[in-house]
DNA sequence: GTGTTTTATTAAACTAGTTTATTTTTTTCG
DNA sequence: CGAAAAAAATAAACTAGTTTAATAAAACAC
């Protein structure tokens, strides 16, 4: 039998009180628990209707590829995380893949609006993804990359230590060589 | 007797279906009918529980004036627009301002959360905030200023004229300057 | 209207970040 | 383990965008 039991105290640490036996077959009931290799893809851009992950264990990134082919990294999502693209179920342009081997409980668009219904909390979570973006676009328009490596350094670490760097670079929307020169020049710095 | 028409059709048309007479009377309970004139500011940086506004006539921009005290604007919102900061109630890094004399209807964080469970339609509009907000900052990244200045100029022409290039430029992420060098690139190739 | 302030243009020197290429280091995997 | 592949570092030439400053044009105020 699958282990739901981070879905379930996620639910009820959302909710603030334990789940019935009853809700804890509804949960099961939708959501899937999946598992994707390092580097496997979970959906593509031009997919339609993709659905949304919670993560049990992992990484994963989602980014787009733009007109010369070049990847940006958006979002990465790791334990106790939320991840998949919000404008399902229209067609995404964005591409999600696994940084590591990682475990989701993953949920249609369908289901997942009914059960913001009943866990309204769960919309909280948009409006703080909202912010979170909002946030990370004001950083990257006004403050010079390694200014903004340093704050990731600081917001979580693990993940800087997690992801290859031009990964990172990606994500701090500069190019891997410019990456590695800062790293350079702090590195050089500190001594 | 103030005017709250544009506000009752809006909210005719995300329920789709007529209010009754005690549904319009709660809603202008809940909602204040201001006036802003050309320039005048309607929260700061530091404010705490700032309102959601929506506007029935003008333009509002929302900002933040970064460490060197460079101004961002981050959203612009017009007629028949949300615009508000939606970390509220805590603290906003924000500023908010009209760019043209306008008014709006403006609700505070906790009667926002009320009607948003009674018309849960209103919760679509964080979700297509996200969603706008996410393309905007995939645009930045990926694209150059010409492409983007381009792109704003087709999906809402109107706010190109209506608003001084400064505020433009500031927009798109670059300084004045050198929107102005863009401008004056695409008039010399035009011809 | 005309004088004053604000906004936009132009130019020139500069810098943050890119591109391409080569070398070194680290990781993967049979 | 050792070979091959992937990732990171370094260098050099380049470019998109900035800064500062001076000028021109437009908008505002009386």
């Amino acid at each position: 039998m699958e282990d739901f039991s981070l879905l379930y105290s996620y639910f009820e640490k959302i909710g603030n009180r334990e789940l019935t036996d009853t809700e804890k077959e509804e949960i099961v009931s939708v959501f899937r628990k999946e598992t994707f290799n390092k580097k496997q893809r979970i959906f593509n851009a031009g997919d339609e209707n993709t659905r949304h992950y919670y993560i049990e264990k992992g990484l994963l990134r989602m980014y787009i590829i733009d007109q010369s082919g070049k990847e940006f990294n958006l979002l990465f999502g790791k334990e106790r995380q939320w991840l998949g693209d919000l404008s399902t179920p229209a067609t995404t342009s964005y591409y999600l893949e696994a940084v590591e081997k990682t475990t989701v409980f993953s949920i249609s668009e369908s289901a997942f609006a009914s059960i913001m219904s009943k866990y309204t909390e769960l919309s909280t979570n948009i409006r703080r993804s909202y912010i979170f973006l909002q946030k990370r676009f004001v950083a990257i328009l006004s403050k010079t990359a390694e200014e903004n490596y340093e704050e990731l350094l600081n917001n979580d670490p693990d993940l800087v230590q997690r992801l290859p760097q031009y990964h990172i670079s990606s994500y701090l929307g500069v190019t891997p060589v410019f990456l590695s020169k800062i790293i350079a020049k702090r590195a050089r710095k500190k001594d």
